[in-house]
DNA sequence: GGATGTGAATGCATTCACAGCA
DNA sequence: TGCTGTGAATGCATTCACATCC
């Protein structure tokens, strides 16, 4: 009888597999063909322990006496973070930060494919926008009235959302209906979705905030990730 | 005898405190004066008990039968977040994503000041970058060697590092060196520094390989935020 | 010797449940 | 009645420590 995986993920365990990946897949570019869970850890600051048993939830990854190969634990961690293919990814809002994410080289590095880009300004529409980088390709802007039949088309499940917060909610709430699976806001604000559409949120500003509160507080103390 | 707090503070607890202040700066544009734990924490899908237990770290705000006063609340938190006064914060790197952050009006409205830009390519030094966004201002970019004095001068400690990955680590040593007290790190890299610097970051390709993740895995179940 | 994988122990964070106050 | 603030109880995540394997 399979094993079949269904005991509970710690969520934090998650967040770390990428960290891990990332820091392997520096490894590799310095030379590296094994790497213990000690070692993986202390780039990090965690401990070794912390290492083998986020491993260990997903599977037997590692060799006694020997610790992971590299090559083998990167294509083991983008199997299970859903990277061993890539993605076609649509961005929703054409402003300042939709353009910076346009130009972003690290999400083809990582295989996520912006597809297609959308927004509400109806003097944008039609117009092939560029990130600010000239060695970069243009988009076109298309209308949110469109994102379904594009979406379909090209099978995107995941999409940032970088539109003001006013229009945040609303705009979520269409690109569900339209089929999106995971989403990415940028807008400083909650959004709610049902339960099973994947949300991540970055808001810079909280960001700040956070780091405001550990200079000031923690003259002494403040820890960091 | 005053209360001299402190006991620990759960990390997670000052993350949900920058949320609480959105929210309720949310709550108050919509005219709401009072507001309870339950309603605050069902705005972010938190539990009316995590509220009242994440505020009573700080001090006692609420009242009994009534719930919080919002303008006090809001003001008790940034003062508790140390943005009831402004910083100056240093931009380092003023390629795609920097100009992004030059541009983005919620740092301001915020109480965080972008007053000095810096940069390794001797090509941008001395120039005015704008953002993109042509209502706005430009920033003169200093060569990275100006650091110190221009920090001392502006009362500097925050600094936001959207810097190649290659010259991240670098780069912060200098600018740790120069006095920064905090960095919010853009570059996709483990950044070393010494326990009293704060450092959080943002790394935008994890947070889409996390939704990969989400979306791939768990069909039922996955979590938000 | 040097490493993994993992049950058991510890340590944190969250939730419960209720006394106390308006 | 409606709500806060808070010890006690629960539930998670991390760390320990060791059997096991190369």
């Amino acid at each position: 009888m399979e094993p079949t995986r269904n005991d509970p993920i710690p969520h934090p365990a998650v967040r770390r597999l990428s960290l891990y990946l990332r820091q392997l897949e520096s490894f590799k570019r310095k030379g590296r063909r094994t790497i213990s869970s000690r070692q993986l850890g202390e780039s990090l600051n965690f401990t070794d322990a912390q290492v083998r048993k986020d491993l260990a939830y997903f599977g037997q990854f590692g060799h006694p006496g020997v610790g992971y190969l590299v090559d083998d634990l990167i294509a083991q961690l983008k199997h299970i973070l859903g990277t061993d293919k890539t993605w076609n990814v649509a961005l929703i809002g054409a402003g300042n930060l939709g353009r910076a994410l346009m130009a972003y080289n690290g999400f083809e590095a990582k295989g996520f494919h912006i597809v297609a880009v959308f927004d509400a300004d109806s003097a944008k529409i039609g117009q092939r926008i560029g990130p600010f980088d000239p060695d970069k390709r243009t988009y076109l802007i298309q209308p949110i009235s469109e994102l379904k039949s594009t979406i379909d088309q090209m099978g995107v499940r995941l999409a940032m959302l970088a539109v003001p917060v006013d229009a945040a909610q609303e705009v979520a709430d269409r690109i569900i209906e339209a089929g999106i699976r995971g989403i990415l806001n940028f807008a400083p604000t909650s959004l709610n979705v049902p339960e099973e559409i994947a949300l991540n949120a970055v808001d810079l500003a909280v960001q700040l905030e956070q780091l405001s509160f550990q200079v000031n507080f923690a003259t002494v103390g403040a820890a960091n990730g």
